[in-house]
DNA sequence: GCCAACGTTGGC
DNA sequence: GCCAACGTTGGC
């Protein structure tokens, strides 16, 4: 069965913009373990992702992307001058796992976390209730009426 | 830039 | 295994 999630982005580092320009792109740097557990035990091929920007002037549901690979090791764990580097990630014991996403859609009317947190309909978000989860449960209503108001 | 929420670390 | 200290996230 299909699920359905949102994925955090700071449209600084990483944007709608930039997954469309290169159509699809490895989710590297999760370092959180709730966040790891749902990449590499709950995603499958083909789940459909929300893309949300953070941390911006507008925070807001922005675009669709579908999960495009398993879950694999982050390279960038083991890469010293990486942000995202890990000292106690081992080759043997790696912690951190990527998957890739291909971009779908870039939405006409972005959803602003403004009118969700406005609207009772989307009171069980986790968006709402688990602010800085960076990797998200989206019930299948809620992703359609996202989908809905944002087209 | 502030600060609340909350995840992680490490001493005991 | 508790919990205080600390670091990070992210809205405002």
């Amino acid at each position: 069965m299909t699920q359905h999630w949102l994925f955090k982005t700071e449209p600084d580092a990483y944007s709608i913009d930039d997954l469309k320009r290169e159509k699809r792109g490895s989710w590297d740097g999760i370092r959180n373990y709730q966040a790891r557990n749902r990449l590499r035990d709950d995603m499958k091929i083909g789940d459909l992702v929300l893309i949300y920007h953070s941390s911006c002037a507008v925070p807001a549901v922005v675009g669709l992307a579908k999960v495009v690979s398993a879950a694999k090791v982050d390279p960038s764990q083991f890469q010293p001058s990486s942000p995202f580097f890990d000292a106690k990630a081992t080759a043997d014991k790696p912690r951190w796992v990527m998957l890739d996403i291909a971009w779908q859609e870039t939405f006409a009317k972005p959803l602003t976390l403004k009118v969700i947190k406005q609207d009772p309909f989307f009171a069980d978000m986790e968006l709402v209730s688990r602010g800085r989860l960076s990797i998200q449960y989206v019930a299948a209503e809620c992703f359609n009426e996202i989908l809905r108001r944002c087209r």
